[in-house]
DNA sequence: CTGAAAGCGCTAACAT
DNA sequence: ATGTTAGCGCTTTCAG
């Protein structure tokens, strides 16, 4: 109507000129400071009501206050572990009044790097990442950015500063000693591509140790070099059956989407479970445990690593002391398909 | 060495200064300006990399300088559903540099209000929502924000800027118009937490519209107030078939996670798919199409939903003109289960 | 409990 | 092609 669209938005200034106050009180004021008066209080909410007046947190996060974004970086959203990590890690950020800033490096180190000085130029009050092969570069600047920094998933590394995960090779080692007390003795692998699953591959290092320490052998191997998925896991099984030779008698999948993809096999070839073909995977998928037969596997627990990264961003933030390493482990499911 | 850590980090100015230029001169260098020559831009890049400058983007955003943050409201990352489409937002913002900052409102118009409101302090490039019954003040500061605003999934609905998604009604009615076409005539539905999910209800609404277009009505009807998952899908079937009367030739189920846990049902209660019972599902997940039967369903593209909006999103930056609705439209998949 | 001053680190707008 | 000037909107000191 008259000169300017309302269009700049109303800032502090305005706010507190509406209240009759000064900036820095309209500030304390809405930033809940219990150094003001009640009355005052008041005043400046109305005004900043009546006002529609937003908050910038740019220009707080520039003066000096706290930032509430916590980067986040994971290697992929296509399998639903990712998912579960990252709901634990937004439900407790949330519940803190905090944001994930989230990127996805696609298991590349070098994505990894870019994303990490991008995320850091948004001078977030943490960072949680579940890495791929991180640079020097990149732990370089993430020990240089002074912000607690977690590492998820993995804790048989050495972390820039905090790691929260579980063993995966120890996940591996625990499978196979467990299934070889069971009676297995010709173990078979279907996987996907290790080539960019660092944690897949640790598994299966861990199952092949196993076998060593048993004299045993894996006896039979199929991994491709595609993202795993249930219809993979069961052209893995497919293929894995069909080469000749003394037939397993049990197949570890790389994870449960491809164990299922492998129970899937072999129901519709008509192998019975366990009985003919015994199959484990890993994670505890829902899916899994939902199946006719529910699936042996190892429950990963996922949902927890991310509240506990969350829990470990929050903790040091508040100033209290954190672990280096936590371990939230894992537990043995014994389903009827071993 | 000297006095102070190193832990104040250095700024444009420390640059600037190195490389022998001024401020405005390093900031353009290092934004890739093609007006710097490139011996400047050389001694720059230099005398950054030496200092190990990291660029601050809170100063540089609140300056006026553009953000390259974008705000997501998401219900929920239990189910893949919307990680998927996270998955499509996020490819396509970070191939332009863009992150997601990620809300998540649980189904709750009050955490939703509460997420808009702390996401657009920050200033973000633009919004995606996909929303959970909006309050009005969430509306008012949509539409007085100024940026583009994205609503995802459902096109059913008069969205504050731009819309993005399917007609669940119509997909609903799409299905059961087939399913009759088919010969089905007693059609029963298993469901999830309806109260919370409105998609759902839609698409339950639809599916009971083809029905009374057919002069037919629910034959049989169950729904849990809890979110959807396989083991639910499973036992709302196994009530449903438990409640004696003549059993339904066909069950419709909220989702796939839901139908999968119907055909696991059958599995195991040896009910043959389809003769003595057919099943229809939504979303067209993989475990559907990998089943040793393929799940009848309506695919949702999910993935190509964020991706759609990620677009909406930039392209308005750019100043681009954009549609007010995008429909990505469904597609009927016909698998062995029906 | 409230305020005044100073500046966070950068970039748009003008110069030149 | 480069520099100067002025803020962006808020919060941290430090005073009262």
């Amino acid at each position: 109507m008259s000169k300017e669209k309302s269009s700049r938005k109303p800032t502090l200034f305005e706010v507190a000129a509406r209240a009759g106050v000064s900036e820095i009180t309209a500030s304390r004021a809405l930033r809940g400071s219990n150094v003001v008066t009640p009355e005052t209080l008041q005043k400046v909410q109305e005004a900043a009501a009546s006002l529609g007046y937003l908050r910038n947190r740019l220009a707080g996060a520039l003066a000096g206050g706290p930032s509430n974004q916590v980067g986040v970086i994971l290697p992929s959203l296509s399998n639903i572990v990712f998912p579960d990590v990252l709901k634990g890690l937004e439900d407790r950020l949330e519940h803190a009044g905090f944001h994930p800033v989230l990127g996805i490096s696609n298991y590349d180190p070098q994505q990894e790097e870019q994303l990490i000085r991008n995320l850091l130029s948004w001078r977030p009050a943490g960072l949680v990442i579940a890495p791929s092969g991180m640079t020097d570069a990149s732990r370089a600047m993430l020990s240089g950015a002074d912000l607690p920094v977690v590492e998820i998933m993995d804790i048989d590394t050495d972390p820039v500063d905090m790691a929260v995960g579980m063993s995966h090779r120890g996940a591996g080692l625990a499978m196979a000693r467990h299934l070889i007390a069971r009676g297995y003795r010709r173990l078979a692998y279907v996987g996907h591509d290790i080539a960019h699953d660092h944690r897949a591959a640790a598994r299966l290092d861990g199952f092949r140790r196993g076998l060593t320490e048993a004299g045993l052998t894996l006896a039979g191997c199929v991994t491709l070099s595609e993202p795993s998925s249930v219809a993979l896991g069961r052209r893995g099984l497919h293929m894995l059956l069909q080469d000749g030779g003394t037939p397993p008698d049990l197949v570890y999948f790389s994870n449960d989407d491809m164990a299922v993809g492998g129970v899937f096999h072999c129901m519709a070839a008509g192998i019975s479970l366990p009985d003919q073909l015994a199959i484990a995977g890993f994670n505890g998928l829902e899916i899994g445990q939902s199946l006719p037969v529910a699936l042996t596997t190892t429950a990963s627990h996922r949902t927890l690593i991310g509240e506990t990264a969350a829990g470990c961003i929050l903790k040091r933030l508040s100033g209290e002391d954190t672990a280096r390493m936590t371990d939230v482990g894992f537990s043995l499911v014994e389903g009827g398909t071993s």
